[in-house]
DNA sequence: TGTTGATACTCAAGCGTTTGAGTACTACGG
DNA sequence: CCGTAGTACTCAAACGCTTGAGTATCAACA
């Protein structure tokens, strides 16, 4: 291993191996025009020296950034802080990381800022795809990043982006079984705290939700929409609970919103699960770490990553994939959920 | 807004304000050579049209790839969720983007993993710059990516990466006046659960902690290192709160950890403040969201790394930077800390 | 022995920029 | 009216790689 100052370029490979450039690159890129024992000695050699290709010159030639490109938009300044994101991004990651191919990560404030993004990325040619997170109802993206013709996959349900590959998971089944599960424990008020409705999935898991309940002959449940962050649920939760009539148990859209209400449930003297059962949607440590711990509707986020990764490089190299369901979520119970036990203690007037 | 098939090239922009390639490129360098009339005229092509120059033939003859790396590198699956990352990063993005450089992203397994990725990147030439994040107690990161002459800014206390452009933050003052002010609360018996001693931070830290106390008169505190995780540190906080001598302050460092302390606290009839105080390091929506809220030495995380991202920006332009003090985190005093309050119940045989 | 067809290679053009050297034009002082 | 200096531009080479066209060698076969 060399380290020289002076970058290495093909050309001295190719000297030190006594042959053209043309038989180092068609050596390297495992393509026929070298014999056996050439191709060994200039990989040999390659490796040796510690050489890669000039990134910018391949892309230049082969038209191929090595590079998929991902925004994130999010408009508060810690909606990152949402487990779900860095799981995403990490198995995302890994399965490009399996092709060499690397990962350019853009905050946005939004959707404008965000369609500007890729249309520079494309425009300068730096990324082979996309990847778009946070599917939205009558979401304009995969229009127009179609429109870029570049390859990209879209993360949600496929009926919001019609055409498009993209993989999912499938939220109204694991909020239909959620509730059934919560009935199954006893309980018929219930309610959800949701991010915004303009979100796909959030409709698609408020539509379920309700038809579950209605299904069942429940009351018709609360859904409440919040401001996707912890405050929107803080207060959110604290009109539910505070309410007249009370729900027994509440499903929220993410990690950190489940844990903001665990936070109130507490502050108002209640006693989870005995008095309200909390669901948390997606699943991390953080769900493990509180007390109760959080029950989850559960789903693999680093795998559901590198599906996404898998199926944009396919993408890339011209394989067209249909949807692909990545899992439907399940729910995992831990402490925050259970039959109702206690007299409810601010109904009975504590 | 024209969306066009084949990408926009500068020939394009040329042939279209009748001038030359090279006048294209020097208007829009913003460099003398061209009247101020055919400078206004070439830019306003080239905004119409949406063109953007291809970033593979600027890095290939430029030497600027407009793009810098940041290295993951966690053993655990699930440590990505400790909210610190992603804010800093989101900073680090944030102070780039201003300048049109890319992040490019990739999580590694470990030390080995990650100089292979820098190798790998450099001799690429796909990067500008480096982010050395999680500086370590002998770190090697610093000196050899210093051998591979690429600039770089080191991400934590300078005295750890002598020479190194460094951007930090005093822990160890944080440290110190957290103790100063559990002291005036009326603690004595002091401990903290840290992650392991091999970062460079934690040792800063842990060392202050014990000075800090010893410095007061207290007796000598307990200092637990574990597993970075919450994992770790639920296991640290038992084996504390269920000594002989029970500490009556934890301080933690970061928010899972704290959060899985306050989880354990709750778990053994603890009440927190009245029988045990918690600090979180860093701070989130996490530490509000929790009940109590968590106490935490507080700092401006994202802004963390906008200063990282604009001191990378310097050297990268040839100004050599010297260290440069970010902050000294505050304690941000909420529901976990207090006085010693009640009676103790373990003690006390509850 | 000459033709054919592989095989193993080399040549050189080209990808879209930047940039130093070169050129045409204008203005101005002497 | 010439020389000079500046301004506004063009030319063409270069960056490091890929790739289609070309060439040399050699075995097989008629």
């Amino acid at each position: 291993m060399t380290t020289s100052r002076r970058p290495l370029k093909m050309a001295d490979i190719a000297a030190l191996a006594s042959v053209s450039t043309s038989a180092v690159s068609l050596a390297l890129n495992d393509r026929p025009g070298v014999s056996e024992a050439t191709r060994q000695r200039i990989l040999s050699i390659a490796t040796e020296l510690g050489w890669f290709p000039n990134a910018a010159a391949r892309a230049l030639v082969g038209a191929r950034a090595g590079t998929v490109g991902l925004v994130l938009t999010r408009p508060a300044r810690d909606i990152g802080i949402e487990p779900f994101y860095m799981s995403f991004i990490a198995g995302l990651e890994a399965a490009l990381s399996v092709q060499r191919t690397g990962l350019l990560l853009q905050f946005a404030q939004d959707e404008q800022a965000e369609l500007d993004t890729y249309r520079r990325w494309v425009a300068e040619q730096r990324v082979d795809g996309l990847v778009l997170l946070d599917l939205r109802v009558n979401d304009p993206r995969p229009g127009l990043v179609r429109d870029m013709a570049i390859p990209f996959v879209v993360i949600g349900d496929p009926r919001y982006a019609p055409g498009a590959t993209a993989v999912w998971s499938d939220d109204g089944a694991a909020i239909a079984a959620t509730v059934r599960r919560l009935v199954e424990l006893g309980h018929r008020r219930l309610a959800r705290v949701s991010e915004q409705t303009t979100m796909a999935h959030t409709t698609i898991r408020n539509r379920a939700f309700v038809e579950a309940c209605t299904g069942l002959d429940l009351p018709s449940p609360f859904v409440v929409e919040a401001a996707p962050s912890a405050v929107g649920s803080r207060s959110a939760t604290h009109q539910l609970l505070t309410g007249t009539t009370r729900p027994t148990a509440i499903v929220y859209d993410n990690n950190i919103m489940a844990v903001a209400g665990l936070g109130v449930a507490h502050e108002l003297g209640l006693v989870v699960p005995d008095h309200v059962s909390l669901v948390a949607y997606d699943d991390s440590v953080l769900c493990e770490s509180t007390h109760p711990a959080l029950s989850a509707i559960s789903h693999d986020v680093h795998s559901y990553g590198e599906h996404a990764g898998r199926l944009l490089l396919d993408v890339i190299d011209g394989v067209d994939s249909e949807p692909s369901l990545d899992s439907v979520p399940r729910l995992i119970e831990r402490g925050s959920t259970g039959p109702l036990r206690a007299p409810d203690p601010t109904l009975a007037g504590r």
